[in-house]
DNA sequence: CGTTCTCTTGAATCAATTCAAGGCTGGTGG
DNA sequence: CCACCAGCCTTGAATTGATTCAAGAGAACG
């Protein structure tokens, strides 16, 4: 797989947007985009900053999420190339919440006076950064079901499936393998479980054979068994029904 | 109180917009909206559905949820005068979650080819509905982390002030009593708790003398002690710093 | 080669659920 | 007008899913 350049990969946005022109996208592919590197564990934005220009990840895995009083985090999002974790701040001035590399990332920055100026300038290009921030919330959403309703087993089962269709769709996913650099204390972050009831809830999605994480490595070993577990419908995530039909019949 | 009629309340999404002009906002003030009563527990709009109108809820309770397999519904989003509940449908065509209303309500429908115009035509609309999606979503991730990472005592009194703190944005607050026509069953759907747990929860807020909720009237006893309890910070609310001051004084 | 993460396992405890039953209240029809 | 029913609230007891505490084993890193 060669390399995406920074453009190629905020493209991505503009993929499911019908009524885009070809000069719209001309614009889009001159804008300043500037790529840094992250580390692994270091913090992209703090809840309470003001930016003034959001980024979209190039590689790696980022995260959104809030600490509780007690000094828990809760990670309400888990992001893969393409995203655009801090858009919101677009439109609304003050961090509400924290963004942070889960692995070494490299991210591309661009200026928020030239979102604003694209926005203003093409309806379209404006549309699908807002259809962006929509599906955001539709995982949102389904993170909410997810961690208030369904015991642990699910919970991870459903999360699994999510983070695979993601990856899939950003070309992340080789197969039914991912790179999945995540710790056990960072899916409890995710999943709103303690370390210890992680481990017990892997290993038994393990011996049930459905999937396996280790060495940073998902596998997934069984995936109609696991959407069953994780009562999995990708709905909610709003991909092109060409990208769905894809994965689902590669993985089955 | 006069009775605000549709437009009226349909406006509220453009106060806090700057960049608007006198001339958008005569335009939105003549497009049609066509109001329709809701009977408590009636359902507005539901998963899969693709509508082609958006509303705006003019009176009573309405909530945004979804049903686990096993049929316990999960409520990620309780919506008071002035929201736009379901406005994602004008870029997301199928509908990921349900909507329907808590108590008896008023909604106003507004076509979707309406609002695409009125966005098409003037940046600053859109920019105001976009920027309302984005609150939604920060509601949204508030909401993970209550559900994820709190116990049901704060995980209530978080609820409790954030309720508060919307209804009297949307002047449905008179001083510190609002009328809430929540059961405790809802209750437990938007907490992700069981009935049982959040009757006692609810006697526990009681006789903390925190807050008391009886007859669908909630009374909040000790703002103070409640927003401690709750670890509530209204930042992620995006309110105009006017709105929230005068909350705060109000309440202590 | 020691230090630091990360993973694993066992045991005790706790928060929240489920099961079960009874009481209250408001509305409906005899 | 009162009896009855349905929906909601309340309470107790048993159970369970998840947390916390504790300790040790692996793997990764400088």
């Amino acid at each position: 797989m060669p390399a995406l350049d920074a453009h190629e990969i905020f493209m991505g946005v503009f993929r499911s947007e019908q009524n885009i022109s070809e000069r719209d996208l001309a614009s889009v592919r001159e804008i300043p985009i500037h790529v840094v590197p992250k580390a692994a564990g270091e913090s992209i934005v703090r809840e309470g900053d003001r930016p003034q220009q959001s980024f979209v990840l190039l590689d790696g895995l980022a995260c959104t999420f809030k600490l509780s009083a007690r000094g828990d985090r809760q990670i309400m999002a888990v992001h893969v190339r393409g995203d655009l974790p801090d858009v919101q701040s677009l439109h609304l001035k003050v961090m509400d919440c924290s963004i942070g590399a889960l692995s070494p990332c490299r991210i591309g920055l661009i200026e928020h006076s030239v979102l604003r100026k694209l926005s203003r300038e093409s309806p379209a290009v404006a549309a699908a950064l807002w259809r962006h921030t929509l599906i955001e919330a539709a995982i949102f959403r389904e993170w909410v079901l997810n961690v208030g309703r369904r015991p642990a087993l699910s919970r991870m089962a459903h999360f699994f499936c999510e983070l695979v269709v993601r990856l899939h769709a950003a070309e992340k996913c080789h197969g039914l393998r991912c790179e999945v650099p995540l710790t056990q204390g960072a899916l409890g972050d995710v999943l709103g479980l303690s370390l210890v009831h992680v481990n017990r809830t892997l290993m038994e999605l393990r011996n049930a054979k459905l999937v396996e994480l280790r060495g940073g490595v998902l596998e997934v070993l069984d995936w109609p068994g696991l959407v069953a577990r994780g009562e999995f419908d990708p709905m909610y995530l709003h991909l092109s029904s060409a990208g769905s039909h894809a994965f689902h019949a590669a993985a089955c």
